[in-house]
DNA sequence: TCCGTATATTATGAACCATAACATACCGAC
DNA sequence: GTCGGTATGTTATGGTTCATAATATACGGA
């Protein structure tokens, strides 16, 4: 359902346009299009592309801390770790347990560095027409959305 | 990848809490949950659920208008009209062609009132802390943001 | 030594979306 | 009147993503 957006026809009324909700869905879908496309050249996805910029932000972690900090199952990231170590832009070391520290190689470096100017450019790109002064408050307000929308009961007051 | 979000654990970077794609995409699929639960209990799921709203909304029109206005697959819509049909909410008279023009039945009108009453329930929900007079304006930067992330081209100035 | 916990990995299935192929009804040209 | 093109609906199929369950392995403590 719902795929990209773009203003369709006219003479036919969009009753979801109106609710923040839907606009986020199509929004986030329409991003996530733009993103890939941004990384297609490197032959990543946004998924393994974010999962590359994270354990370069936080050398040595393992997947299950990744799983935990980006609320994945350490099951379905495990496919993206092991292409990224396929790549050769992963050093995996022993930790305790059967815990794997995983860090960037050489190689995952450069290729870290590409991705974070992919992300740049797409940032630029879908926040051209988003006053700056209002950007910070529209993350802020977006982490206070999914904080919400998260908590399990109905809405309490507050 | 990241289904939902919640403040993870310290000590962590999260390299991607600065950008406003992640951000909307995380906000997004929250929402989303947030909006499945509120519609389990009428056995619905968010696509079939807007389906029925934008009948409601365009008494007569086609699965190829739906299609296009909502840019999705006929394939893909056509099992959420079976089953919205086989739940007695639509009514399919023949028109032009093949197309059939789709309607609510009673029962589906009462069906569709529900809907609205959750979709509206899911709004207060995730704009608890929005602040009203910002609510608009963010609709509408969301609107531009999904204007630009759609542009074929990468970003040609303005 | 043995049990419990934590981690990684594999296998499997559900849901969603896209594409292609097919069937049918209208419309216009000849 | 027939024929071909177009539009629509339907079915089938594959790919991607995510969730769950089951398995294997390493550590720590009773």
């Amino acid at each position: 359902m719902m795929t990209p957006p773009e203003p369709p026809d006219l003479s036919i009324s969009d009753p979801l346009g109106a609710m923040l909700g839907f606009q986020l869905r199509r929004a986030s879908v329409a991003v996530m299009m733009a993103l890939a496309e941004e990384l297609a050249t490197l032959g990543l996805n946004p998924g393994e592309a974010s999962l590359l910029l994270f354990i370069g932000a936080n050398e040595g972690v393992t997947q299950s801390d990744i799983g935990r900090a980006m609320r994945a199952q350490p099951a379905n990231l495990q496919p993206l770790v092991h292409k990224l170590w396929q790549a050769g832009a992963l050093d995996r070391v022993a930790g305790k347990g059967r815990a794997i520290a995983l860090s960037l190689s050489d190689e995952g470096r450069v290729l870290c560095e590409k991705v974070s100017r992919a992300f740049a450019r797409n940032e630029a790109r879908i926040t051209r027409r988003v006053p700056a002064e209002r950007r910070a408050e529209m993350i802020e307000l977006l982490r206070l959305i999914c904080m919400d929308a998260c908590r399990p009961g109905g809405r309490e007051t507050e």
